[in-house]
DNA sequence: CACCGTTTTCAGAATGGATTGAAACTTTTT
DNA sequence: AAAAAGTTTCAATCCATTCTGAAAACGGTG
């Protein structure tokens, strides 16, 4: 049956590397670095605290590179220092509860890109609102469906990643999005056991 | 009486860049380049059927970027193409419809992340179940906590985005999210102060 | 306070994605 | 079928972001 070979640490490393490669290649959808996603991957996947020296090693990138995404993915709060008694160096571990992560990388993108867009919104409407002009009533009213849809994604996001706790979750089940019909929705490939609470 | 400058034109201009200014350094969260975010800005909000003459004058663009953003647009489902009786020229007006646009690109958006992702996730699962090493056995775990999360989201995310219509704004009353925000849901007036809780 | 291991910073180099512009192509008109 | 009008393609170029590497800063220790 099946043999099991001295080699698997290194069949390990490489199901790691590929997970890395995944993860890294979503970074540009989560609006973050290539390398600071690999750096993240690699911190979650593993689940050990890694210092600078073995991300860098790993990874084969330089320190300065390692040095900012790590401060990165510690201002996105999803990963954390901790330090080794009787050690000088720093190592980090990445949050393991993936909602979380999710939590944290959507309110920091919220922060950093709805919200600016949406003051933007309020000041231009305003302005052309001020101006009573005939001419803008219809640039107004489309300003307004867009601030409208914001304003109630906005609200929604926050019902999710805000302190109530896993609203994502609870939205799943209101929603009646059951496993079944999550695995029907995939077409092709979701022939699989996943179970767990 | 309002009274009616005679740079009302000007001012609406200048309203209008100012939208397609804050749409187009959004373009980077959504996903899509600049310049495709403001020629879609232009025609969302101006509501005109433009030609790629009118685009590429008022984005000061060449035409080929404006040829190759409009295509995208066409591509990403939030444009389409009119056409005038007696007049050669292509002419193109975007949706409407706010949480039509939405969808449309949060379903491409999937399409060309998330599913990717999910196959990935899956491969490497399979890979590391078959080898049936102990040591896998924790990246396992986190895996399959990783491909969970990511199928109910995209499950949930079907549900909005699905055919059965415009789930967001169900999916807002259901989570009870604050009735301010849905009840200017009503077209044509707004308030500000998106907080709610 | 001088030393040493470690982390941060930052100017310049490298990289990759966006943009141009002109040629090639398609469609309509005469 | 040639000309005219419009659209698409793509190699070359531009530009913004990311990455490197070495120097500066940090922070304990003896």
């Amino acid at each position: 049956m099946a043999p099991r070979p001295k080699h698997a640490d290194a069949t390990r490393d490489e199901d790691i590397d590929r997970f890395i490669e995944a993860w890294g290649r979503m970074g540009s959808v989560w609006g973050i670095s290539r390398t600071m996603a690999e750096v993240h991957a690699l911190l979650y996947i593993t689940g050990d605290a890694l210092c600078t020296d073995d991300i860098m090693a790993r990874l084969e990138i330089s320190r300065g590179n390692a040095s900012m995404s790590l401060r990165s993915l510690q201002d996105w709060g999803i990963i954390k220092r901790v330090h080794r008694r009787g050690d000088r160096k720093e190592y980090f571990v990445a949050d393991q509860d993936v909602w979380m992560i999710f939590r944290s990388i959507v309110r920091e993108r919220m922060k950093r890109e709805i919200d600016p867009l949406l003051v933007s919104l309020h000041e231009i409407r305003d302005h052309t609102r001020e101006d009573g002009q005939k001419a803008a009533s219809d640039i107004d009213e489309r300003l307004d469906a867009m601030i409208e849809f914001f304003e109630t994604a906005t609200g929604l996001a926050e019902r999710f990643i805000g302190p109530t706790g896993p609203g994502l979750r609870l939205a799943a089940s209101l929603l009646g999005v059951s496993d079944k019909a999550v695995k029907s929705a995939r077409s092709g490939r979701a022939a699989r056991g996943g179970k767990n609470g």
